[in-house]
DNA sequence: ACGATTGATAGGCTTTCGCTATGGATCTTC
DNA sequence: GAAGATCCATAGCGAAAGCCTATCAATCGT
């Protein structure tokens, strides 16, 4: 059996009549007669009765009528499917993440991915950098966002953005006063950071003050970037953090700039050579894009 | 999208080799890429992802994958099914006959049938002959057992059996220990009769009774065959029966033939001339083969 | 590094498919 | 009641497809 004969069929079982049909087939009548002549023979049986006025269905072409049109239905509706997960309109999105990053610029990245494809099925796994690594190679998520390229060969890495790094202090704090602030002016405070056994972020801080000719007095060691901003306003001292961080903190905290030679905190798209899903190329494809934009985000 | 080509495209994807499949498929490796290739032109999206070394499935493909197979499953069942059909194996049989026919050899007829065609279902619909005229012409019916061939132009009428008409008595009557009656014998005795407006067997009853030189003086009118028996143990007298009726009756009641010149009741098959199932085909075959090996019944 | 294996491509041949022309049968119309 | 119209089936021909062998490019394993 033939999809192009389960056509042919049908349209003459719903027109009664070769001719017509063969007209809405855009095709002359007798190749249409040779083709149910054919399914009738596969069949072993008379689809329909001809009298040489009228056409009319047996039994068994009622059954393949109605069996015929389910077939072409679920074709349809296979190829429906198929083309859409080929468009990356439909399937399965599993991004890792740290939170600060998530609770950052992601979020406005995920919300325009949702709009252009509704149907994808995100999951967004929060995680520490290095077991996201780990879940890319085991193909557990397709991409992450992480704040450095790691080295691994089976993976990729694209520059999703570029951070400014800034001071956050307790508004009574003399240096909320101030427009901007030099990073060596940094070295007698206290700071609050991150662990930098956990996060890439901590260690890149660490680098830029010891460039500037100090390692930071440390107060206090959080493993969540969320507890930082509490901790300011508490005056455990100061803390580097990304510029995106301020958009979530209460008018306790001042944010000031580092001037000059701003440290910038980059975050990379990471994900594997080989993903072949389009899914993940559309959204890669839409985060460069879209970040393009806006070179400094937060 | 063609059945051709998802047959080879299950087949690369279960084999997971372009080359494998064309084995399995008694076919050459390069027409197999081109169909496979057509197939994801078509879809317009790759379906495969191939190393010069291996074939992976994209998410597309795996959708294409249980799509494919759920098509191919529902085609081969729709050929069955079309097939049974045609061959008359399943469908439906809609049987018109009198309860005096349909409880006589009808019964056996119905039992043997079912043996071969157990999946068809049967229906019997128990009316007055000429409402199963009206039934057959309205398709209603496609089949009804009736004595006398009606004139309907068509409708075909087969012989199906041919019934010896008997004497049924009560044990005490004087003809009951009689080995065989004459018919003008019965000129004296009240008769039980079915209503002749609704039954040809009444009718022909009365006819032979008229031929044999006398009217039958009726002792009691009954539309049902059924109510007879008890009427005869009651002593309301005696009454010409089919012969099958006996196998039901006790022993209060006589059955004696009618000698010389029995009259025989001849039950028809009754169908329209334009019939098409295979199911009615095959049912009046068989019909007519059974009952020939049995000339008389009951 | 070299042979073996895999999928893609090219060219030729056979089969299938669809078209026009025509035939046989039935219904309609004058 | 006969002629025309209409319908499906058949015949014959040209075009398209499907399949084959031969070959290529890339990769893997020894």
């Amino acid at each position: 059996m033939d999809l192009r004969q389960v056509r042919y069929f049908i349209a003459v079982a719903e027109e009664r009549s070769f001719t017509l049909a063969a007209r809405r087939l855009n095709l002359s009548q007798p190749p249409l007669s040779q083709h149910i002549q054919a399914l009738e023979a596969e069949l072993g049986t008379p689809l329909l009765y001809r009298t040489s006025r009228k056409v009319e269905l047996t039994q068994a072409g009622e059954a393949m009528l109605l069996r015929g049109r389910a077939i072409l239905q679920q074709v349809k509706s296979a190829e429906d499917e198929v083309r859409s997960i080929g468009a990356g309109l439909v399937g399965t999105l599993d991004l890792g993440a740290t939170g600060s990053i998530l609770r950052g610029p992601l979020a406005d990245l995920l919300a325009a991915y949702r709009q252009v494809a509704p149907l994808v099925k995100m999951t967004v796994h929060e995680q520490a950098p290095a077991l996201q690594i780990a879940a890319l190679l085991s193909r557990t998520t397709n991409i992450s966002l992480i704040r450095g390229v790691p080295s691994e060969r089976d993976l990729t890495s694209r520059l999703a953005w570029r951070e400014e790094v800034v001071l956050a202090v307790p508004r009574t704090h003399p240096l909320a006063k101030r427009k901007r602030v030099a990073l060596s002016e940094l070295a007698s405070e206290d700071h609050v950071v991150l662990n930098p056994d956990s996060s890439d972020f901590a260690r890149y801080v660490q680098s830029c003050c010891v460039d500037a000719g100090f390692l930071p007095k440390v107060s206090q060691q959080v493993v969540d970037a969320q507890s930082i901003p509490s901790l300011i306003a508490a005056g455990f001292g100061v803390a580097l953090v990304p510029q995106s961080i301020a958009r979530f903190t209460t008018s306790d905290i001042a944010f000031r700039p580092i001037r000059p030679s701003p440290p910038a905190a980059d975050v990379f798209l990471v994900f594997r050579q080989d993903e072949t899903s389009m899914v993940v190329h559309n959204f890669i494809k839409l985060a460069l894009r879209y970040l393009g934009q806006r070179k400094k985000v937060g």
